[in-house]
DNA sequence: GTGAAAGCGCTAACAT
DNA sequence: ATGTTAGCGCTTTCAC
């Protein structure tokens, strides 16, 4: 191994410890670390000799060595997507709850695979993080209660019942049905789904619920026969090239309904780049109501399922977790029909 | 405060550590830490029974306790807008070269103020990350040489020179260059450029450079007298107000110059509102090429400073000073002018 | 090449 | 109300 010259022993200008905060002030590391955490049993005059050699010494706390013993005060956040701006507004959501509280965010950015995603976790636990977010994971139900068993855990993303954590989802099967019976009310039939490929095992996921949502509100629209599931990556290249397979169509969908914004902007990519006239020629739907779908230019029509809301909920949640609640608890948002330029009346 | 159920000695199913490695090995803690570290000083079949031992007792090690006397092998980054839509191209490639080795990813949001990115590197620092990478770090100089005194540390986006840490940042002068005189082609004089407010004692940001790179070749084509610098944020509602100010002005510039995509976009949404035809009414630029740059209805013509090679460039600085090198390194990166469909002729 | 033991900074029993 | 002390899991001298 290199030479480290950074290792911790020669850190220029070490740092105050609670020894030197406790010398410092003429008392006990035990009493210096009781007034650190703000429990009871200091007097006033010694709490406020401790925290004036905090001040002076500029003392701050190791996180490391607390969180040897007790807590780290840090939240780790498991993002299987960094890419996906709906993201940002959960995890400004997120961190809004957690600001007025002595916890921080730590995110640790992770791929859309089962694996990667596992080693994240794993590496989170590892820094004993006081509590876990997991945003839209892919980890099997049974990894996940194991997870749960170990550390407070929140899940955004995929539906309950859940033994040994809490969710945060949106009523995805709601979602699709507000599409379907719109784009049916506008007279559509030919309407496609956009699927997400994903582990036929893991059946409580978003993108598992919005499929079913739309083949049950088909149905209920007598439009079974209607039904056409088009798998395709929740990526702005799963939905170009599920965009370029649907053109190539006959009779071609008059309404294509992807699962994700994401995907429904790869769709409009290849419809732009075709010629294809949107919403004359062919509507199309995303889910998200992600910030770019409301750049005007893009004026895509979505599924509003409020990322600063789950964002804020699961925040909440964990704060609650983390203070004792072990019954778990899925809270599920309702979400909302965004209409823009997007859709239109069918013609063919 | 609270009851605390999940305080670190009561989780379930306690993890396998250190010492039951090496019991279950018949061997001492310390060699059993140095197998662990891969160092010499191991016979071979040590090793092997090591890591028998670590695989039958699947054991992982406490991150936190490595901390405490070695490494974390982690890596904190200070993200000042975690919605900017470049910054997750930028994480991308930061990842990537840290997937490589050892080293794990942990991102801080922060807000664009000073004393929220401040306090989150201090907690970064608390948490002993083996290095640091500052994203678009509004922070003082003085301040920044006292970090990377402390810590290995790497810059993005604020220019150097600097004595204690490492920067990577993009020719901003050429880029501000290459706009004016792609626009000065179009026959473009009444050329505004929005600049970020920011305090007059950063000289080094990136907002900074590009003023002055729009400035100066202002002047190098004779448009002194149209410099027109508009002061906004760089954010879509900074930009939004900035297009309505611009619209309300007269004469009217035939092109406004957004040192960001974000405001670019900002001041796009004001237009497309207004019914103000782009680019036969004005032309507008932005900076970044962020992905939502791309999306064929925006085709907004912007600087590329490929994020990605930004990232890779970091990390590959901050391993180099994580394993012993003190000079500071500078890089640069040269921008590339991508024209898009929101720039044309000049007609007023 | 291997092991014993000290200690990183803090918290939590347990005294007093 | 305050102090003493034993660790948390690991790395690191320093013996052997």
């Amino acid at each position: 191994m290199a030479v480290e010259p950074w290792s911790a022993g020669q850190r220029p200008a070490k740092r105050a410890t609670i020894v030197d905060v406790a010398r410092h002030a003429g008392v006990s590391t035990a009493s210096a670390s009781k007034v650190l955490r703000g429990v009871q049993g200091v007097s006033p005059e010694m709490r406020e000799r401790v925290e004036a050699a905090m001040a002076a010494l500029s003392y701050r706390p190791h996180r490391l060595a607390r969180g040897m013993r007790g807590s780290t005060f840090t939240v780790g956040v498991m993002l299987s997507d960094i890419d996906n701006p709906f993201f940002g507004v959960l995890i400004k959501g997120l961190n809004e709850v957690f600001a007025t509280q002595k916890y921080e965010l730590l995110i640790a950015p992770a791929t859309s695979g089962e694996d990667s995603q596992n080693a994240v976790i794993d590496s989170l636990i590892d820094h004993q993080m006081d509590g876990l977010v997991l945003v839209a994971p892919r980890s099997h139900e049974d990894h996940l209660e194991e997870i749960g068993k170990q550390i407070p855990t929140v899940v955004i993303g995929p539906h309950g019942p859940s033994q040994q954590y809490d969710t945060v989802s949106g009523d995805d099967r709601l979602g699709s049905e507000l599409v379907v019976d719109y784009l049916v009310a506008l007279g559509h039939r030919r309407i496609a789904f956009l699927v997400n490929q994903h582990p036929s095992d893991l059946v409580n996921l978003p993108e598992e619920a919005r499929a079913r949502g739309y083949e049950e509100a088909m149905a209920r629209r007598d439009l079974t026969s209607e039904v056409t599931l088009i798998e395709g990556d929740w990526s702005h290249e799963g939905g170009r090239a599920v965009g370029q397979r649907v053109l190539e169509t006959y009779p071609r969908p008059t309404a294509i309904f992807a699962g994700a914004d994401v995907a429904a902007l790869g769709v409009l990519a290849r419809c732009w780049e075709a010629g294809v006239r949107i919403p004359e020629e062919l509507s199309v739907v995303g889910y998200d109501n992600s910030p770019t779908a409301a750049l005007v230019p893009v004026s895509l029509t979505s599924v509003d399922q409020s990322g600063h809301e789950m964002g804020a909920t699961a925040g909440r949640l964990l704060l609650d977790r983390i203070g004792g609640r072990s019954e778990p608890r899925n809270e599920v948002l309702t979400p909302r029909l965004v209409v823009r330029r997007t859709t239109g009346a069918a013609h063919s």
